[in-house]
DNA sequence: CTTAATGATTCTTA
DNA sequence: TAAGAATCATTAAG
């Protein structure tokens, strides 16, 4: 185990040996001459006698010095060469692949990270809904596996290259009895095989990339995992709706209560809105029934006691929304009571009872208390005109028979 | 399995 | 830029 030794020995620059003494010095240069010779001739025989040459050489007195010699010469070279190409600047897209394994708790430290990136992407999917979790567990799921994935196989990496790298070091230790190796070309050599195995690992990391990518995109595109709002929520909604009909628009801060309120974000609010107009306005008699249903319910809350000033028509838009957006709109609140005889559907009362309130077809356009969109303040005041029953709805049709389709 | 309902997205429009 | 309109994709009901 002398290696070690041989190349402390080619570090040290003051390791050379003494330089031979002059006056002596004939039969050693002459010495030397032949052992060059002998060195130079070696590729020119054939292996057996190469390997008996050599054999003989490392034999000869003079071969530590001549070694010694030769290590420094190799050292000072190879460290001209080298130092320009080192300091490799970190692949940028390597960093970036790691800060994003990193952000989705997929690196990292162990528990932590993944249940952070899941709950981030839970609040990034926007739901306040209590009732999405089960998604979400599953999204850590797979999320797990991906990560177990990664690290199993980032390891077997890990392993592979360590084991190689000593691999390599025993080789060049072995062949440093016999040819001088220099530490930094090990170090060089470590190198290599290190930046090898991290271009492995960067593939490795890319497709995990991609498979969170993908994971994410499946679990946070609602419309993929579309979850149907409670049915609290959809009472909410349709009950401003129904008490808002004449001007279906939520203001902002309508929006933002009702969105508290239903446990769902501000754009679903308006999605539900710009959604139930749409579709209330393509086939009206389709939600007679339920436009009823909600008018006798804000009915009711009606004459169990409103915010005061609640009903008063003419009530400009005051601040309010603080509170609420509730049933203070009253201007639609008769809309659709259902007829005594079963005929569910009174167009020609609504229509009397607006025009008696001396506005459009459509009720008073500015109900209290709410702040609408500068949009449907159209002439006519109302959001759409084929929007209101009356005018919609042919008297010799029942909701049931409504064939104009949704064509959904 | 088929179909209606429904939340979301993507264009278009004014 | 928000609403309308068309469409997509999923859920739920039959």
């Amino acid at each position: 185990m002398d290696e070690p030794g041989r190349l402390l020995q080619a570090r040290g620059a003051g390791g050379l040996p003494p330089p031979p003494p002059s006056e002596p010095g004939e039969p050693r240069k002459r010495d030397l001459g032949e052992i060059l010779q002998q060195i130079m001739a070696i590729t020119d025989q054939s292996l057996d006698e190469a390997q008996a040459k050599k054999h003989a050489l490392n034999c000869h007195r003079m071969k530590p010095a001549l070694f010694t010699v030769l290590c420094e010469i190799k050292e000072k070279t190879g460290l001209s060469i080298r130092s320009s190409q080192e300091e490799e600047p970190v692949d940028p897209q390597l960093m970036r692949l790691d800060n994003m394994l990193l952000a989705e708790g997929v690196a990292g430290p162990e528990k932590g990270g993944g249940s952070a990136a899941a709950a981030a992407a839970a609040a990034a999917s926007g739901g306040v809904s209590p009732d999405n979790s089960i998604e979400h567990s599953d999204y850590r799921n797979k999320l797990a596996q991906i990560r177990q994935i990664y690290h199993a196989e980032l390891e077997k990496y890990e392993q592979a290259c360590n084991e190689f790298t000593t691999h390599v070091m025993n080789l060049l230790r072995e062949q440093s009895r016999t040819r001088p190796v220099a530490p930094k070309e090990i170090e060089r050599m470590v190198g290599i095989i290190h930046r090898k195995f991290s271009s492995i690992q960067m593939q490795l990391k890319q497709s995990t990339c991609e498979a969170v990518m993908i994971l994410r995109s499946r679990f946070l595109d609602a419309r993929r995992k579309r979850r149907n709002f409670s049915k609290q929520a959809t009472e909410v909604l349709n009950e401003y709706f129904y008490s808002h009909l004449s001007n279906p628009y939520p203001s902002e801060e309508a929006k933002e209560e009702l969105a508290k309120k239903c446990g769902i974000t501000i754009s679903q609010v308006s999605n539900w809105f710009g959604n139930k107009r749409i579709r209330y306005k393509k086939n009206i008699g389709k939600f007679q029934e339920e436009a009823n249903i909600y008018a006798v319910k804000t009915a009711v809350s009606v004459t169990h006691g409103t915010p005061s000033g609640g009903t008063s028509p003419t009530t400009p838009s005051s601040a309010g929304s603080g509170g609420s957006f509730n049933l203070s709109g009253s201007g639609d609140v008769f809309l659709g009571l259902p007829g005594l005889n079963g005929d569910t559907y009174p167009p020609a009362q609504v229509e009397s009872l607006r025009h008696s309130m001396g506005q459009g077809p459509y009720g008073e356009g500015l109900a209290a208390g709410q702040l609408y969109s500068p949009r449907d303040m159209r002439a006519n005041g109302g959001w759409q005109e084929a929007a209101t029953p009356s005018s919609a709805m042919s008297p010799t049709e029942g909701p049931g028979s409504v064939h104009s389709d949704t064509s959904n």
